[in-house]
DNA sequence: AACATATATTCGTATTTACTACTACAGTAA
DNA sequence: TTACTGTAGTAGTAAATACGAATATATGTT
């Protein structure tokens, strides 16, 4: 039990109150749609912030402080180049989380769709 | 590209506004430490609402809302058995989901000790 | 029926937060 | 230096939400 609430190979203890906060934390930066779209913008190549504003659609100050909450939870790097900022996924881990999270839904939808057929 | 902000086996398309709301509002299901507190609780068995008051130390109420929230996004199922409803884990997801972002929170944390240690 | 217990919901409030507009800072070029 | 561009930060505001307290509902018991 409680393989998942708490850091791998750590004693076998309750989950801290601050534990619960940073991961609550990490899945906060995921609560947000604009930050997703940022992140779908950043699949396969980074981008500047000019770039992601054209991409998203969002304000620029808008978009800089999502940038920054999500550097902040390491869910994307930065790379000054002159002028320019270049931004990226980390790593996998939001690929892995958002293809759980699509799964789930189409589970949702499909169990939906089928008490629609049975009617 | 593009293959996880969109359920699996659909077009290859941008994943809609509706989606990322979607994808969002599960993100947020866990974006709270309170939540994974109760998930947490869940872990191996089910428990009625008032084991969880006493495991989690939340108010009745508070809880009520909060496990209605997860049952909603279908994290958690429900059985009534007379006076007592039962609430377990619905599935295996919300295990991965959070150690994807222990994972992660490890990690930064072994970096941040690398770098004290290197002074 | 009345009563008791477990759970759900409503109300009011304080906190959080996403947004826009504006300003400040960083880097380059003249 | 000044001027210009890209990015980051600040102030104010409206919306979302977590919480406690109180109330409502559901089920079981007598």
């Amino acid at each position: 039990m409680c393989m998942t609430l708490r850091p791998r190979g750590r004693a076998k203890r309750e989950p801290t109150p601050e534990l619960l906060g940073l991961i609550a934390g990490q899945f906060r930066a995921l609560a947000e749609p604009a930050r997703l779209s940022i992140l779908h913008a950043l699949e396969g190549k980074e981008r500047t912030v000019t770039e992601l504003v054209e991409l998203t659609g969002l304000g620029q100050g808008n978009l800089s402080k999502h940038l920054q909450q999500l550097h902040a939870c390491g869910f994307v790097s930065r790379r000054r180049d002159g002028l320019f900022v270049h931004y990226a996924l980390a790593d996998k881990d939001v690929l892995a989380l958002c293809e759980i999270m699509c799964h789930r839904l189409e589970a949702d939808i499909e169990a939906e769709q089928r008490v629609v057929a049975a009617r």
